[in-house]
DNA sequence: GTGCTACATTGACGACCGTCAATGTGTTGA
DNA sequence: TCAACACATTGACGGTCGTCAATGTAGCAC
């Protein structure tokens, strides 16, 4: 009832009522999914290659042996990312080039202001 | 050696080369732990319910029913919380305060910068 | 003391996760 | 057509997670 807002913020909010706050699960399984993707040391680690690639993306070629793990594990975790919205993938050819969704990296950092 | 940055920045950099960026594993693994702790929609409806206290906090006793879950598990989950650093404890006579601690979660925010 | 309340801990269960070897799929180039 | 390459998928393994019932611990009231 108090809560000034529908989403969940996770927010200093000083003084409000516990237990008043409206909870949409929705969002909040939304919001657990993405940061299960970003649960992982490995994960972390390919997702800031791909960023580092900035609009030009990422190949996989190229993610493997930083990784240090095998290509299929490398596959793996950029599936998970892909599949929690924090990445895209694309065809070139034979090579597969990931991107980042900001938008996505926005959405959940929003949650935690 | 391109990356003007030694933290782990997961931006959006434009252009860098990829595969250059130099990746703390350490750094990654308390990340890494941090996203864990939100990885789960109880658990963030449980931050939520916390941080809507404000600088009073909430008392575990206001935190089950909310979230339909038994009291053991609000208490894991609480444990999971606190060890990742994200709220703190304290014994009030009988009952038991949590509180957010901001400055962790503006550093999982800034990871997503 | 006795009883009650608030919370933490333990133990057990099924479910999911991270990892790699093996295999499959589709593209490139000769 | 054939071989090599880039990547995805499958299957299997041990490990961790979320959950609750049962139990433990500590403070409050009488």
């Amino acid at each position: 009832m108090a809560s000034p807002s529908k989403q969940i913020t996770i927010a200093s909010v000083c003084c409000a009522p516990v237990g008043s706050a409206d909870f949409d699960e929705a969002d909040a399984a939304e919001l657990a999914k993405g940061f299960a993707a970003l649960s992982d040391p490995v994960r972390l680690h390919l997702l800031s290659l791909v960023a580092a690639g900035g609009l030009n993306g990422a190949c996989v070629c190229d993610l493997v042996e930083p990784s240090g793990r095998s290509q299929p594990t490398v596959s793996h975790h950029l599936k998970v990312l892909r599949e929690a919205g924090l990445v895209t993938s694309e065809k070139r050819g034979t090579w597969a080039w990931y991107h980042v969704v900001p938008e996505r990296l926005q959405q959940l950092r929003t949650a935690l202001a």
